[in-house]
DNA sequence: CCGTATCCATTTCGATACTG
DNA sequence: CAGTATCGAAATGGATACGG
């Protein structure tokens, strides 16, 4: 006899991984490194309204699921390098197909709120 | 002399759906949608681990957004059936190539989680 | 059956101050 | 420059009880 599974192990792993990679300033970052290598304070900028804390903390669960290569280069001022790894490409393509998705309908669902909040 | 934008506003909207569209259990939802018309508690067993608050938060989420339809039958014991809509079905194939992608590369994440704890 | 309402613990996140 | 530490407000989400 058996403990009954709650739900799946497979699917719960996967919604978590999607939680984390498919969050609002994931997304972003992943969109701005396709572009190639950038700095904190550049990375930060391009994004635009996100706080440091939420950046950092962004880049490092990118980094610990192995989507982002981190570099730091020892002088001072201190530089840091971000960058997609080879897992970070294979991402790009559907995270850009998201985005591009978002935003070619983002008209159609803000008229729908505004139907339904009548 | 204009106020300073401190972020774009349509970016800024893209990234709201996103991380409303794209979350556990909205992605869950129209994943199982994808497949036809169910009821309330057929989506709550065919996804599991769901509340059942969650799952209503997220079905009047996704019906505002004008993604999901809702339609009441006034029988007794109440009757209500959720399908995709037309919005709905043009998210499809962006919703199930991001979970593909988490579901592919689910064993190369977790290896790099533990490689970075250590 | 399909919810809503309430309570409560936990988590999240911006703001701020500080460091090598 | 690129963070970390801390604090407090706000949001999140499970559990539970109740209602049409």
């Amino acid at each position: 006899m058996q403990a009954p599974v709650v739900h799946d192990e497979k699917t719960c792993q996967v919604r978590e991984i999607l939680d984390r990679v498919g969050d609002k300033w994931s997304l972003a970052v992943v969109n701005e490194l396709g572009n190639g290598t950038l700095r904190f304070t550049e990375l930060k900028r391009a994004i635009g309204g996100v706080s440091q804390r939420m950046l950092t903390a962004t880049l490092r669960n990118l980094e610990r699921d192995g989507l982002v290569l981190r570099t730091v280069h020892p002088v001072i001022p201190p530089r840091v390098d971000y960058e997609l790894s080879d897992l970070g490409r294979t991402f790009l393509q559907t995270a850009w197909s998201l985005m591009n998705w978002a935003n070619d309908h983002a008209a159609d669902i803000i008229a729908a709120r505004a139907r339904y909040d009548t």
